[in-house]
DNA sequence: CTGACTGCAAAATCTTTGCAAAGAC
DNA sequence: GTCTTTGCAAAGATTTTGCAGTCAG
């Protein structure tokens, strides 16, 4: 894994190359990605960036931006739930695909090679150049199916 | 594949099983999904059933309800495109996945049983009672290709 | 008749946008 | 200084809800 210095580097790269600006407001995004594991709305991070720092000065739209410029990017990447929005995680590992807990939320990630393979024998079977895939599993965890 | 009447009469079967009422409305929205290969937002049913019946008496308010109501019940399915909604389709077919192409927005249904059985595989390995599992293949269609 | 269903418009969600002030370089 | 970025509040897009009237059984 990456530490936040040269990940830090990296985005600063980033933005410089693309005339963009570094701010204070898109490196503590950055930041709560790279210390918090897991899956998060754009709302979540917004109010525990507020709640870390009560002096910051952030708004919802700027999270929104800045999530999207890292999306965009390939520094950060997210699943989508419909209805109820995205959550987004640091993008640097290597890709993987979820199991979602229908009851929980719980998120699990997990990578198989042979689903990743056939994937790209199905896009160009199709004649499809593949930008990208994403598969989730619907289901209830362990710890749910007792409660059912 | 079903025939119509088939189809109808699980339905009003449904409905009569859940209490619930046989209306005009409801029937109209099976209909089309049954005459019309492909996949449909909310909007464009409503439209087109508007346009095909300019006096029926039916609210988009409807048409959300309805296609809620079908999908729970397994007769239609959907796919999600993050904000920009989702996009229905009758489910009585095998299941299947989804290519999608991310210039044109076509769709191209695709069934893989290596994929499918390693899914399985991947939910039992995580302890994982599967309900329901989704892929998606994001890529640029043979056309598209040319286009860019 | 009775309870479910409907259309409508208002509300709710999540996300994006316009704009003037602030900040990076 | 210049040009991007920001926060705010307003606007958008999609979906849901409250409610009084309507309809199926």
């Amino acid at each position: 894994m990456v530490t936040y210095s040269v990940l830090l580097e990296q985005f600063k790269t980033l933005l410089k190359t693309n005339q963009l600006k570094f701010t204070k407001q898109r490196e503590l995004i950055l930041k709560f990605l790279y210390e918090n594991e897991g899956h998060f709305t754009p709302e979540e991070i917004y109010m525990m960036l507020k709640q870390t720092y009560p002096d910051i000065n952030l708004g919802i739209a700027t999270v929104y931006r800045t999530l999207t410029l890292l999306e965009d990017s390939g520094i950060a990447s997210s699943i989508s739930f419909g209805t109820q929005g995205k959550k987004y995680e640091l993008g640097l590992k290597k890709h993987h695909d979820h199991l979602i807990c229908s009851r929980c939320g719980t998120i699990i990630e997990f990578f198989d090679e042979t689903i990743e393979q056939r994937q790209e024998e199905i896009a160009k079977a199709f004649d499809f150049k593949m930008q990208d895939h994403t598969m989730k599993i619907i289901g209830l965890c362990q710890a749910c199916q007792q409660h059912t």
